[in-house]
DNA sequence: GCCTGTGAAGCTATTCACAGCT
DNA sequence: AGCTGTGAATAGCTTCACAGGC
């Protein structure tokens, strides 16, 4: 840890973990860096680097073991005692995404869900129970929640985001189409749907004419 | 036009362009570079370098104005035909997707969806005419979509993917975490969520804890 | 004075290319 | 022969800093 890991690479190896499960299957033990590469759309190259700027060594006679890779990367990626997560705003994208997680990784949780809507308070949905942002700091503190998914309108999400902050959040993962000022130590990180469709029409624009 | 416009600064300017109406309920006829930099959470340099890569020029005494800057990016961001788009996987997050493009921009909407499981096909959601995926080929190219949004599961993902291509699929937002194996020239953006989520705890496990 | 447009500098991330190992 | 680990080179992106204009 002496260098700081960049936040590009933090993202490959939560792909290339997701990857591995793919190689067990098929009863290897060990893999090569040409074939994480291979899966995961990069360069051999980058795959090496990423794992040695984990602190991961491989062996150039087999390549990387595989169970042993897989507890580097925890080891690197995930933290040791559970992170409870609360999701804000139990709209049409908030309920996919408590049904995304639920029961995936059980040290990184939604467990609370928050909604200004009195119709969707006081039930469970998708089995997390949903309470009015006006607990927001209450239960968050409570149980020790630190991060928070953000699915609310546009125009909820800077008081959304002052709330969670007063609240003592350390990280967002922002969906709303905003960007969200909060002060430095709290990390952010914008999922923006709308600029990534428009990219992908941009792009297969310019991109040559499929066929005559 | 001479040079590529990066990845990065399409990005952007679709941000930007989201930005204009904040100012414009402000009655402003001009925005500064540094007011679109600050409510984008850039620099202002960055600003001025985007609108130039774009080919946009404001005026040193008044900034940009907003008519014309939106006039300016609508003409290089947007299609001047049409440009519909197809859903693939109406799951929770499928429908979700749906409901968020739901009348938003006219020139670029989703305007066919499908699926594997007949118990939702034949119908509609969010107003959006539902096929079962043997229709693809037919209905993709009978109202010409060369943009696919792919929300199916991981292991479905590459078979939908290559339908796709042979249906003549131009670009992909890809939400399924896989990496997507195309041909050149076929532009796929990925969305994953779940790394995203890793990446907002880790970091927000590395910053300084709140207060005491 | 404060702005824009922009060449040049500076940074960060990626890829090259090869020594060392098996 | 073919792999990993890594210094060095490259490419790509961002910021600096200032000339020019109102």
């Amino acid at each position: 840890m002496a260098e700081p890991v960049p936040q590009r690479t933090v993202g490959r190896i939560s792909l290339y973990r997701r990857l591995l499960s793919r190689f067990r299957e098929d009863n290897a033990s060990h893999v090569f860096s040409h074939q994480l590469a291979r899966a995961a759309g990069v360069t051999p190259a980058q795959v090496r680097r990423d794992l040695m700027s984990i602190g991961y060594s491989g062996s150039p006679a087999r390549g990387y073991d595989l169970e042993g890779l897989a507890a580097g990367i925890a080891q690197f990626l995930d933290s040791p005692v559970p992170e409870p997560a609360a999701l804000i705003g139990v709209g049409n994208l908030g309920r996919a995404i408590l049904a995304y997680f639920e029961g995936r990784r059980p040290n990184l949780a939604i467990v609370a869900a928050f909604d200004r809507d009195k119709s969707k308070t006081g039930r469970a949905i998708h089995g997390c129970r949903c309470y009015p942002v006006g607990q927001l700091a209450r239960v968050m503190r409570q149980r020790g929640i630190g991060i928070a998914v953000l699915a609310v309108p546009a125009d909820a999400g800077q008081t959304v985001a002052d709330r969670l902050v007063k609240a003592g959040v350390r990280g967002i993962l922002n969906f709303a189409p905003v960007h969200l000022r909060v002060p430095a130590g709290v990390y952010v990180e914008d999922v923006d749907i709308t600029t990534s469709l428009e990219k992908v029409a941009f792009f297969a624009r310019r991109s040559a004419p499929a066929r005559a």
